[in-house]
This record gives structure tokens, sequence and C-alpha cells, in this order.
DNA sequence: AACAAAATTCAAAGCGGTTTGAATTAGATT
DNA sequence: AATCTAATTCAAACCGCTTTGAATTTTGTT
């Protein structure tokens, strides 16, 4: 069905050597000579194996993600979109992509093992924590890595993309602030995840500025699942004092939000502001002429890709400085705000 | 850092070959010297090449998956859920899992690539299409692989596990049709996978059955996202002879149709009632003492993860029978259903 | 035509494991 | 103690590719 190179090279009456050679463009090999091996290995299927090929040069052309299974980690809709931009650019520059599924326990023996055994050139790290180990163990491991995300903000040792999470909850803040809104719930996602943490302090700081003062009682940090969104808004609907907007950390809190919101026959943008995250999942667009929410979009699939790149060129030249992008979020409009009614 | 088979046999003072069957577990190694190489092997961190093992055995303990990325596609919440069961027994087993994100013109072509080079030992095929042809392709190819879902019904020439789709769309059609309700719309998603043609299948049985003509005008089959639901659903609303019934394909759609519900200030399970497949994903979970909506309940992550056995048990013992599993839903009575009102 | 320099090509030695077939050692039997 | 068999252990070949250092051809000069 498919020829390796020893019977390709006999077929053509030349040596393994100056076939390889040929095949990977190295230069010292004439152009008749590289015709004729491509021509025949196009004829033959040849189809190098890549165990040889990552025996011989230590190189396996791939990328370890780990991602951790628990109830209520990496596995989610945000994740997918992330590995489905990353993948692409994995896909296009010819890498593997390894995916790892383990229990929290497991992760850092995984990690290990990873790279122990040389089975990924580089490694993605999705979500850091408040107090991450993970950067430190690769960085002593010397292995090239990506974080989506930063684990301090002083941290410039590494190759981070991050969202402006601070810069993008204090504008959402001040933007409801300045529609005279005045009790503001703050629906954050886990905050020992450091982009929650991020968020929060945006947010406190636009209230500062205005001198409102936060109040514990509508702030929560969980998973950012529907349920969520939907059961505390309906607690808070219930205060006498009531929210007039929520500031939630994903569409699908947000979603939940606005089933509360409708279940009690209050209209979003009326009665209630809603301004969420949206990190442009496919499946959930928050799009159409005027959105169903006001949003601080950043699309977490292009985050993907770009990480990936950036892994990529870290792989490929391995004494690259490391990388840091910022990305500030876009303010969009939708029909879920509008000015505060009552209970100023 | 970490040593060599031929270190670590240097260090022991013993030949390669016994200490490759002592790590092994070969017989013909006597205990004492098993006991020693084991020692020996965790004293000097020793971690085996998976390359190396992977070029001599033939065998890459890693199993593919192949997830076309386009606009309406494989990625998507259902998605990640699948690969969260199936990665969790892949790990456990000492398996790797392979993903490849492309382009849908590049996908046979990637199957061919991964299985030319033997990069993987087995793999995944996820949601059929009518008339895929992944199948035929595998089996020439002579790859141990398991379909989530199934091409025809009538195929048992390779392993599959899927949802009875057709009977479970046949009982929520006439559960809803017991309840009085007569015009009853449709969300199906998009009919060219076989499991979406299944559900319209059972759905139109049971209207048969029930002497109701089909209305085309209230069914529809597109990608199964939140906003599509919406959509839908509001259009349907502005009918004439409204609907009183809907049934969706999957929580994304049903959250939107949801959405317009009460949008339109109407209650679900008073005015109109909603009755949703429910993969149940870990993040937009139906659950509760009485789920928000009634339910054909089925969870994606278990199908991922009884896969995942199914495969590495085919993979293993190479001449084993195909094996079948069709699942049936569990019909969940939520807040979402109640008998039809108006418009007999 | 002779010769050095440049351009190609080659044989062989890895990479780090597994496995075959032979060699050695231990244990049982006489 | 000698012999035979069973239990261990070993050296070497092999998996399919890359790469080093040497060998061969080609090309350019005189």
């Amino acid at each position: 069905m498919s020829v390796n190179l020893k019977q390709l090279a006999e077929a053509l009456g030349i040596s393994q050597t100056t076939v390889s050679r040929a095949l990977n463009g190295f230069p010292e090999v004439s152009e008749k000579t590289r015709r004729k091996v491509l021509d025949m290995a196009q004829q033959l299927n040849y189809s190098p194996s890549p165990h040889a090929k990552k025996l011989a040069t230590g190189k396996s052309k791939t990328i370890g993600h780990v991602v951790p299974q628990s109830d209520h980690m990496m596995i989610n809709p945000l994740f997918s979109d992330f590995i489905a931009g990353a993948g692409e650019i994995y896909s296009q520059a010819g890498y593997d992509m390894l995916m790892s599924v383990v229990t929290p326990d497991q992760e850092e023996r995984t990690y290990y093992k990873l790279i122990a055994s040389k089975r990924v050139d580089g490694m993605m790290v999705h979500a850091p924590l408040v107090g991450d180990t993970r950067v430190a163990l690769l960085q002593k491991l010397g292995m090239p890595f990506v974080v989506h995300g930063r684990s301090a903000d002083d941290d410039d040792s590494y190759s981070w993309l991050d969202v402006n999470n601070r810069r993008s909850f204090q504008r959402a803040t001040r933007f409801l602030l300045d529609l005279g809104h005045r009790r503001i719930a703050l629906l954050n996602g886990l905050e020992r995840m450091t982009f929650a943490q991020r968020r929060r302090i945006g947010y406190l700081e636009a209230l500062e500025e205005h001198g409102v003062e936060p109040d514990p009682g509508i702030m929560s940090s969980e998973d950012m699942m529907e349920p969520y969104g939907y059961r505390r808004t309906k607690e808070m609907l219930a205060l006498v004092r009531r929210p007039t907007a929520i500031l939630c950390s994903s569409i699908l809190p947000a979603m939940g939000a606005l089933r509360a919101v409708q279940e009690a026959g209050l209209e979003a943008g009326e009665d209630i502001s809603i301004v969420t995250h949206d990190d442009m999942l496919t499946f959930l667009s928050n799009s159409g002429d005027i959105p169903m929410f006001t949003a601080l979009r950043s699309s977490i699939k292009a985050a993907g890709r770009r990480c990936a790149e950036m892994l990529i060129e870290a792989i490929e030249n391995p004494n690259l400085e490391p990388v840091h992008e910022l990305w500030e979020t876009e303010l969009v409009i939708g029909n879920s705000t509008g000015p505060a009614r009552e209970q100023r």
C-alpha cells in the first residue's frame, strides 16, 4: 500500500541519504534528482513514519493540551472554541494536537510525563489559576509554552495572550454607571481563575471612581453556567433593593439571567440592564443587527488561533524573547441595556 | 534528568533485553531481577521513549479524532462533552488522544495520512452524515474505529453507539399528542446528519399514528444554536395558527425558543409547550427538582466514555465482532409542558 | 589534459526501544 | 558427579528515519 524510505531509495537506485535530503528540501541535492525523488515518492505513495522521524530528530511536531477534568473545569464551551481556533493553526503548520483529559490530581504528573517522554514540543496552558504552579513547572522543564491568560500581572518571563479583563469590566461598569445605575450586580466566574479576579478588580475600581459602595450581596463567583445566572438573578430580583443592572462574566449566565428577568415579567434593557462578556462562541452568537446583549466582545477562537501561532513561533525559534498580547474587548451596544429606572 | 533503556541496563549490569522484559512484565524474567530493575528504574527516573516504542512495536497507543472545522460543524458544545468523556477513558487506559482540526475538504486526506503513517491505532468517528464516506474509507484501510451515531440502519459491519433517535422523538411527539397538542413544531438539527433524519422520521410517525397532517411550515432543520430557536419560534408565534408545542433537537435552540416565548409574554408549559432532546451538557444542565424543560435525556459524555471503551476493546482484540449499542433516552417531565390550550 | 574546488552522493552510525535465536545458568534426575 | 531439561539471560538484528564524515562527480581553471 505504501512504502518506506528504504524501498523508495531502492526503487530509485539512490541512497537513502539523498532521498531523505531531497524530500526535506536540503540544498545539496541537485534539482534533477529531487524531481525524480519527488515523482517516485508520489508514485509509490511514500508516507514517512512520524515515529521514526521523531526518534531520529527528537522533535515530535506535536503540541500538548492538558485539560483537567472535573465538574467545573476546562471542558466547557469556551474550551471547544479555543481548541477550534488553535487546532486550525496547528493543522496548517503541520503540528498535531495531543489532548490529555486528566483528573486534577494527575495534572502535574501528566505534564511531567509528556515532557520527559518527549511526546510534545510545546504546551498550551489554559485558564491559569491564582497561584498556578504550571508556569513554574514548565519553565523548570524548559518546555516552550504559551499561556492563555496570565498568572501575575508583572510576570513577563513567559509568553501569554490575555484579554484586558480589568479594563474591560471597568469600562462596562462605567458604562452602566453613566446610564445612572448604582446597584450593579456582578455575576463573576470562579475567582480562583486569574481572569475572574481581574474582572472583579475592574468592576470595583469603576464603582469606587463613582463613589459607589460595593455590596457583597449582589456579587457572586461561580462556574459560568446558565443555571447559575438564572438562580442568582432570581434571588436578586427578590431583594428589597434589587439591582438595576447585572454584569455577567459569560454569555451563559447572561442567558440564565435573561431567563429569570423575563420569567419575572420584566424586560431587559427597560426594567433591568444586563451587560456580559461575550467570548463570541460560534454556537451562542450574540450578533445580528442589534445584538441580544450589550457585550464586551473578544473572540476566544481568535485567541486560540493567535496562541497557537505564538507557540509554534516559540518552538521553532527557541531563543526568542517572550511575547505578550493584551487584547482589548469591544463594547457593543445591544438590546439589554438602558438608563436606570426607579430605586435610585 | 532521566535515563534511557541502555543507561538503565548499564547501571544494573544487565542486558537491555532483560531490562525491557522486566519492565514489560514478561514471564521469563525472575522475580528477583524484576524487582531490581523496577527499583533502579524508579531511582534513575527512567522514562521510556514513546517514539522508540512506537517504532519498534508498530503500535502508537493513540486514538485519532478528526474534526471538520467549518462554520457549522463538529466544534460545538456537544463535542466538548463527548471529548471529555472519551478522554477520561483514554487516559485511564494509557491512550493518547490526537485531534486534527481540518477543513472539510481536507478531511479524507487527513484520515489517509493518520492511518498510512501509523500515527493512530484507531479512529473515533463523529456525527455521520447521510451518505458518509468515512466508514467505507476506514474499513478499506483496515483501521479499528467506532462511530458515534450510525450511517444506515441496517449496517452491522462496524461498531457504533447511537441514541435511538427515532424512538425518542416518536415518544416525545406522542407525549405531546396525548396532551392534546395537534400543531407541534419541529426544530430539528441539520438533516444531513443521520441522527436528525431519524428524529424527523420518529416525529412524522407519531403524527401519522394520530392522523395529524405534518405541516412543513412548522418544521425546520438548521444548526442547533440558540439564535435559531429564537428566530424560528418568534416567526412561528406570529403565525395565524401558531403551534401549541415545539419539539427541539437540542437544549440550545430550546433556550432560544424559550426566550422568544417569554419575550412574547407567554409562559412555557402554559401557553405553549416545549420538549427538547437534552444531551446533558455539563454547562447547560437541565436538572434541579423540576427541570426547566421536559426533555429526552441522554448523556453525551457517557456516550463518549462508552465509545472510547468500545474502541479500545476493538484495538486490543482485533478480531472481535462489531458491537452495537442503541441507547434509549429518558423522558423527563419538566416545567415546559402542559395540556394544549386554544386552537384545537 | 590536468588539477583543484565545488557540488553531489553515499555508507554507516545513530535515535531508543523490542524481539529473535543462541548461550548461559539453575534445577532436577539418575 | 554427570547429564538433561527448564528457566534465565544475552548479543545482535530490526523498526524507519536523520546526519556525519568520507567518497565520488562535476565544474571551472590554467
